[in-house]
DNA sequence: ACGAGCTTTGCAATCGGTTGTATTTTTTGA
DNA sequence: TCAAAAAATACAACCGATTGCAAAGCTCGT
């Protein structure tokens, strides 16, 4: 910047005002300014104006994959969130940092927001990590997590509406005329519990028994594959099978599958998550459309906010079921 | 850190030293500075250090998720490679900016690099980009990329083995009889083009004429599906497909189930990458696992090298068939 | 032609660390 | 015991922008 104070002949504080478009710079000096600057590929340096502004108009994503469980390390879920996230963060000129902790007690997210390196946290999924997320503190302020609404929280949530999206699987089952559900989760995860929720109401007051049991499966492809073939196995029987994400709704179609079940004829399979694969399998995955698109964007709109000093309130998505071959027949 | 400094009675300087555990520093004055700045919770400031440092301890990794064309969007592939890059850029303490660009014309990356926001650059993919790679001049020497090799590239290209990995698939297709092989992938761009290389190369001098077809599609699955249903319903006759991706490969499956064609019987299907989900379908899908884990690792440790002011030559990570049911039948 | 008022520019402090050099304190050896 | 060497600490410049305030330059009406 001082280069390109002696090249234009002004002072530094002039440089500075032009770059940043200020009304207090006189346009053909500015032009001037621009036109050098571009000449020359000058490119501001964020780390001064970082440290100068208090600001490093960057937010911090922290994702949940822990190398030694395997768990999710392949969910496309997080990838379509990271990209909703990140393209939502650039429409306000944030940059994303991406932390990917390596256990549920790492404290690295935290050193982001201290530090300065980030200026807000997005956390996806409350997964394990409630307490610690409770307990933010101060830091609250500039935090918000994705995940299912729970009343305890001390903390900004976003999320889609689990319960609903539960309640349309049930619904949809019902209309086919599938009763005896095996629900395929950690019901211990809120957003889960959630789902479950949303399922079995759909049998309340209906006189007849809610038929639906809960197979615990984490979001681990290859244990919903285990659960799967112990359920076929096991003395319950049942004619539909609602999986707590798509990554576990196709390994139980690939257990019951290799069992000799048919999809959707013996066994109808809904998922939830809608990921591309979900339609490229055979059959075709019933899913629930959590619109991850807008939760990132309102994930970013309600931190910036937050940033901003505003207060803002938990958020819900709308969700939506998306109907394919593996519960109605082609 | 002043307020450190008051706490402890000493300089600012003498604090900064103790908390970079500086040898100059008395180890009873350490002790008591590093346990102050623990009761108080003080976290040093990184934009200023980064300032000063004239260096951010930040990676930027640059991944082509053109979200218009739906393209790539929801590849596994990807995760897992920011999964790999983030944990090995976190051993040496570097944190990572995620950068997904609207198109290929974007300039988002470079800005990354001018701006010092990130100390280098990992750039995931060169389709549609060389152009623009080869010119990336002096930045050139903090960007690696992640690719097919090709001679005429002016930067430091990582990739996996991809001629071996075709070359493999070609051997366990010969092996198990198979002779007319439909390659799925657009061989324009560099990996692909040495996979299905790779692949020809069995049947080369062998007499018989490589009866080896190209149906190109882009990563995307639904243009998969598509192509596959057109090759279904061409002249040419086909027992194998080879496509460039486990995601293009799943898609294939999907083609030829709907078109009644069984897998592995009456068609062999070969993917690349070994996603999670490779596995988890019916029947499970036969693939080359490029240890990404690997990959992510070389190309953190070669651009901090670069950054290092070293110069490093390419390198190519080893890759591994892996069988599964599509190719043999379970 | 002149001063009020507006526009434009420059000066200098500041953000919070790091680090070369000077200074003080402690240790060592004859 | 005392000078020389070593260890520990303090001083002060510096990284490169932003911004409040002062100063200089213009415009305009009378």
């Amino acid at each position: 910047m001082s280069g390109l104070a002696k090249l234009s002949g002004v002072d530094i504080s002039t440089v500075s005002r032009a770059l940043n478009d200020s009304p207090l710079v006189n346009g053909k000096t500015k032009d001037h300014i621009l036109k050098l600057a571009h000449e020359t590929g000058y490119a501001i340096n964020a780390r001064a104006r970082n440290l100068r502004k208090q600001s490093s108009q960057t937010l911090g994503i922290v994702i949940p994959v822990y190398p030694g469980s395997q768990q999710n390390l392949s969910d496309p879920f997080f990838l379509e969130m990271i990209a909703a996230v990140s393209q939502a963060a650039a429409k306000f000129d944030y940059d994303l940092i991406i932390n990917l902790p390596n256990s549920p007690s790492e404290i690295a997210e935290r050193r982001l927001l201290l530090s300065g390196k980030a200026d807000g946290l997005i956390v996806i999924g409350q997964a394990g990590r409630i307490e610690r997320l409770r307990s933010l503190g101060d830091a609250a302020d500039r935090v918000v997590v994705w995940g299912g609404m729970i009343d305890a929280a001390d903390y900004t949530l976003v999320g889609s509406d689990n319960f609903e999206g539960g309640r349309l699987v049930g619904e949809h089952l019902k209309n086919i005329g599938r009763h005896r559900v095996a629900f395929l989760g950690d019901i211990d995860l809120p957003e889960v519990e959630l789902r479950y929720n949303g399922l079995t109401s759909v049998w309340n007051g209906d006189g007849a028994d809610p038929s639906v049991m809960h197979v615990r499966s984490s979001f681990d492809g290859h244990e919903a594959y285990r659960q799967t073939l112990a359920l076929c196995e096991g003395a319950q029987s049942f004619d539909a099978i609602f999986a707590a994400s798509d990554v576990l709704a196709i390994a139980a179609i690939h257990a019951l599958q290799s069992k000799g079940l048919r999809v959707p004829e013996d066994v109808a399979v809904v998922g939830y998550d809608n990921i591309g694969q979900a339609a490229m399998i055979s059959p075709g995955l019933t899913t629930i459309d959590q619109n991850i698109k807008l939760g990132g964007e309102i994930l970013v709109n309600t931190l910036i906010e937050k940033i901003a000093g505003n207060t803002v309130r938990a958020t819900l998505t709308p969700t939506k079921l998306v109907i394919r071959g593996s519960t109605v027949g082609d």
